[in-house]
RNA sequence: GCUGAAGUGGUGGAAUUGGUAGACACGUUGGACUUAAAAUCCAAUGCCUAUUUUUGGCGUGCGGGUUCAAGUCCCGCCUUCAGUACCA
């Protein structure tokens, strides 16, 4: 009689991991496609119900996928590195191997519980040495990659040098450091091998630099600027200061205009939301201008400026550099020094976060220096304010205050000029920035011209007096790549006379030594300067020898990479998991192309997603892949929040009171176990909460009827809020069908909605229904008589739907036709065959197990997985209701559709009645007019 | 401020993309079956207003507009959420 779910779903999951029913093929006629998850952190805190969503939405693809005939790849495996692991390393000593291992299994468990169609023998994980020995491989390659902006890829450094020693420099474009001199070939030739290496340092796709890095003192590393949220860290938040260090760092800058690009005008653009785009686009910050050399007037120096309105340059009146800026100490007068340096000294006190908040108020300073208008020659007076940042442009501006509002807002604060440069234009109360009404005046030769013509214009004769040209600004950061901690992939690299040098590919992977503590030495070198003995190390090597002491000859790079590394290429690992020769062969490689849908949060819109995409097009460049872009298509799924529960204590008592009863008194929110709360918000027995938490054993309870009340609040699911749903006791209580029906019925995939239990009977009794509809006892039962035409009405009403839904991503609402579907069979009393083998196909992307249950119990040997999707057939649809012709005036003939109890008098009346439809209808002979009873509902023309 | 998304019953959310608004589910109420509970089944459930066999009216954040017809399209606001921020 009953529905034994837990049985059910332990059969076929084993059955499925037993037969490897979703293992995918390299090597198969059928066409391929690729379903990827975001690989999971494994965190101690195992999975909740919020995890699974969007697995089960991409697990519903890739078996509808497999049902119409593709080979689907659909793997899964595990961001292992990470900071979590390491500090609980650093707290109990732990070996962050261990920890992960441990959080692995419990994940895997969790996972395998819901009947996911992972292939898990393609499983990857970024700490094992066998796949990030292909990690330190990729920046091997990186290292020895150059950007050749006249080829607009990234080439072997081995073209670089042999243009070097042929031509030197001159005639080269590349994306590289600024401050490069020139040289010619013989200069190069006669260089040291040092100070060629040092040369090429500056070329090399990945490279060393000092630079000024985000350093959070308290994680006891450096972030990237995608790392750090609202200036503290996104890991914990703690605060992060401005620091120079010498640093790996991505060239990722080269890339700025092609991943720009990549985003809409590839031939296939990307199928991703535009929110994800667009941050994208505003992360990479591609502005249009110039760049304008200032000279100075009582210095041989210079200032370079980023502008986006050459036109505009008759109407500066003062320069502002960032306090940081190099030249602030070179140039300040001496009358000028006290102040100028009071001011640094105050702007370096205020973190970040200060600026940030504060950006009313107007500060800043005069140097006593002046730099010549490029044209008019005349003084410009050179002021420093925390407004102009440090890392954006070149840390200086020329100040416009008739046309840019915080330049006019420093020049009415510091009562400088404001010189008026625009035609007809009242510029008395605020700065005018409308480009598209800019008509330049006051200007010389730019008198009379719209903006256009005029920036045109202006970039041509700063390039006349060699003080400027036309220059495009990318906000986009190269990337720091040095992370001062244990866990995380070391890199293949040892130093020669102060220089880096790559480790042979052969003797790869560099494997993680073993250190004693995860903290930085006593000397402040990252924790791996800890390490005695470097396992990987061979004797044989002589460029990496390993010493009887143990020790390496020659000192070892001992940062470790950023979390990023491992997750910006591990979409290409899983075409070719076991490959221990190549990240993955080039038949793999060329066979799977891409992934072609990839379901992830929207959180890693600039970290994880930007710098794959680099990656890959990286890749692509140097021949390893066929693709640039990793990611086709991408749904990025909401979060499912909690709903924690709240007691309120009278302040300073034990005294708990119940929600309603609270009214004006002074309480204290305290969260309590959702567990410990029914359905109605009431707490199910204040015996059980006592004994939950000491602080509870003798407290008291005003209550309201008798019940007591809590208050509810959502938020983020989490251990701390104690409002944590664990998918195993779903599971464990309804089965992981209604878990995986009931996660999708929940809303729509994107967005964000708070879990709730109690909903979770109404998908459950649905799975029920389904059940005995063809059972009679606990005996099997279909019949086979033929399906009339409701049935087939039903069945392919849904199909449709279904059909519809899937490819939209609405899973929510093929729920809602299921109960729908099963409901009408219900009341047809239809347990026909013929309706069930379609069915359970249908069902089974959502529910698998009980769909293969039922596939089986109809004799069929093959798993339902391999079935073919059934397909939608309008006749049966059609049927139910027939189209009659109409003529109105002896003229006009139309088809009136309608339910076929409607007899057609009372419908020429309905249509008669609608005076002014008739009047529409006069004008325009439409086809087809849909009506149900007393309404006109549809005019088809 | 800018960018993006969204505002529909007590709740989560539907609405074939301009065609009977509120599907489906939760919750609530009433009923059936039970010694009882659970489970199951049946009925009602947007709001207001009538009524004894038959009601009218109002309703998709607010105000306008287009249309025979607007939750859906256009214009102007308000609110919420997310991202981003002195980007020159």
């Amino acid at each position: 009689m009953s529905y034994h779910f837990n049985e059910i779903e332990d059969k076929w999951q084993k059955y499925w991991a037993e037969n490897q029913t979703f293992k995918a093929e390299n090597t198969t006629d059928k066409p391929k496609y690729y379903v990827l998850d975001m690989f999971p952190y494994p965190s101690g805190a195992g999975l909740h119900v919020g995890h699974p969503l969007g697995y089960i939405a991409s697990d519903i693809y890739a078996r509808y996928k497999r049902h119409q005939g593709f080979n689907v790849l659909h793997p899964q495996g595990y961001d292992s590195f990470g900071l979590p692991a390491e500090q609980y390393a650093i707290q109990t000593g732990q070996h962050p191997a261990i920890t992960t291992e441990t959080n692995i299994k419990r994940y895997r468990e969790q996972l395998d519980k819901i009947g996911f169609s992972f292939d898990w023998s393609r499983e990857v994980r970024t700490s094992n040495p066998e796949y990030y020995k292909w990690t330190q491989w990729i920046f091997i390659q990186l290292f020895n990659s150059w950007y050749n902006n006249d080829s607009n890829k990234a080439e072997d450094i081995t073209t670089l040098i042999a243009v070097f020693s042929a031509e030197g420099n001159s005639g080269v474009n590349a994306v590289c450091d600024e401050d490069i001199e020139l040289f010619s070939a013989e200069e190069w030739n006669n260089y040291t091998d040092k100070e060629q290496q040092k040369m090429l340092l500056k070329y090399r796709l990945t490279f060393l630099a000092e630079t000024e890095v985000n350093w959070c003192p308290d994680l006891g590393t450096v972030l990237a600027n995608d790392e750090i949220v609202n200036g503290v860290s996104e890991r914990g938040g703690h605060p992060v200061v401005r620091k120079k260090m010498t640093q790996w760092s991505m060239r990722i800058s080269a890339y700025a205009e092609r991943l720009l690009n990549g985003i809409d005008y590839n031939q296939e653009s990307l199928e991703w939301t535009d929110s994800i785009k667009e941050i994208q686009r505003n992360w990479i910050g591609k502005s249009q201008g110039a760049s304008v050399t200032f000279n100075l007037k009582d210095h041989q120096a210079s200032i370079e400026v980023f502008t986006t309105r050459p036109d505009t340059i008759f109407g500066v009146s003062f320069m502002t550099l960032a306090p940081e800026h190099e030249l602030v100490a070179k140039i300040t007068t001496p009358d000028q020094k006290a102040e100028v340096d009071g001011y640094i000294e105050a702007t370096a006190k205020r973190s970040e976060r200060d600026r940030m908040a504060d950006v009313k108020t107007i500060s800043g300073v005069f140097t006593g220096a002046y730099a010549e208008h490029p044209f008019t020659k005349q003084p410009v007076p050179i002021w420093i304010g925390d407004y102009v940042l440090a890392s954006y442009g070149t840390g200086a501006v020329m100040a416009v205050p008739c046309g840019d509002q915080r330049d006019y807002d420093f020049a009415k604060h510091f009562g400088i000029d404001i010189p008026n440069i625009f035609e007809g234009v009242d510029i008395s109360e605020e700065a005018f920035a409308d480009k598209d009404k800019t008509v330049i005046g006051n200007s010389d030769f730019l008198n009379g011209m719209n903006y256009k013509k005029a920036t045109k214009r202006a970039i041509y004769e700063l390039e006349q007096i060699g003080q400027g040209k036309g220059k495009t600004n990318y906000r986009l950061r190269d990337a720091v790549f040095s992370r001062q901690r244990y866990w995380g992939e070391p890199f293949p690299v040892y130093y020669k006379d102060g220089m880096p040098q790559m480790i042979d590919d052969q003797h790869l992977p560099v494997r993680l030594p073993e250190v004693e503590k995860y903290l930085p030495t006593e000397t402040g070198e990252p924790p791996l300067g800890n390490a005695t003995e470097w396992t990987w190390c061979t004797t044989k090597n002589e460029v990496v020898p390993n010493t009887a002491s143990g020790h390496c000859m020659h000192p070892l790079e001992l940062n470790t990479m950023p979390g990023w590394a491992g997750s910006s290429w591990y979409m290409f690992r899983y075409m070719d998991a076991q490959n221990n020769g190549e990240f993955a062969s080039k038949d793999a490689l060329a066979y799977w192309k891409n992934v072609d849908l990839y379901i992830g949060g929207s959180e890693h819109a600039t970290g994880h997603l930007l710098y794959s995409r680099f990656w890959t097009k990286f890749l692509f460049d140097r021949g390893y892949i066929t693709v640039d872009e990793p990611f086709k298509k991408m749904i990025n799924q909401g979060m499912i929040l909690g709903t924690s529960a709240l007691v309120y204590r009278l302040s300073g008592t034990n005294i708990y009171v119940s929600k309603g009863l609270i009214n004006d008194r002074e309480v204290e929110e305290l969260r309590i176990d959702v567990s410990l709360i029914n359905a109605s918000d009431e707490v199910e027995d204040l015996n059980a909460l006592k004994q939950w938490q000491p602080q509870f054993a003798d407290a008291e309870f005003e209550l309201e009827d008798g019940k007591y009340i809590v208050g509810r609040e959502v938020e983020k699911m989490s251990k701390r809020w104690f409002n944590v749903v664990n998918p195993d006791d779903i599971c464990q209580q309804y089965g992981a069908d209604t878990l995986r029906l009931y996660e999708m019925f929940l809303g729509p995939l994107e967005q964000f909605k708070p879990w709730n239990t109690a909903g979770i009977t109404g998908v459950h009794s649905f799975l029920k229904k389904l059940w005995k509809l063809y059972h009679n006892g606990d005996v099997f039962e279909v019949s086979d008589a033929e399906p009339t035409k409701d049935n087939l009405k039903t069945l392919h009403k849904t199909i449709k739907k279904v059909v519809e839904d899937i490819e939209n991503f609405s899973f929510n609402t093929s729920v809602s036709t299921f109960m729908i579907c099963v409901n009408e069979l219900i009341q047809q009393k239809c347990n026909s065959r013929a309706i069930l083998e379609p069915l359970a196909i249908l069902i089974s992307p959502y529910a698998p197990h009980i769909a293969e249950e039922l596939w089986s119990k109809l004799g069929h040997a093959e798993s339902i997985a391999y079935q073919a999707f059934p397909e939608f057939d309008e006749k049966h649809l059609v049927e139910s209701s027939k189209e009659y012709p109409i003529s109105f005036n002896g003229k006009m003939k139309f088809l009136l559709e309608m339910p076929l109890d409607m007899p057609k008098d009372e419908m020429e009346k309905t249509v008669m009645a609608h005076e002014k439809t008739q009047q529409q209808l006069q004008g325009r002979t439409p086809k087809k007019v849909i009506i149900v009873p007393g309404k006109i509902v549809n005019i088809v023309g």
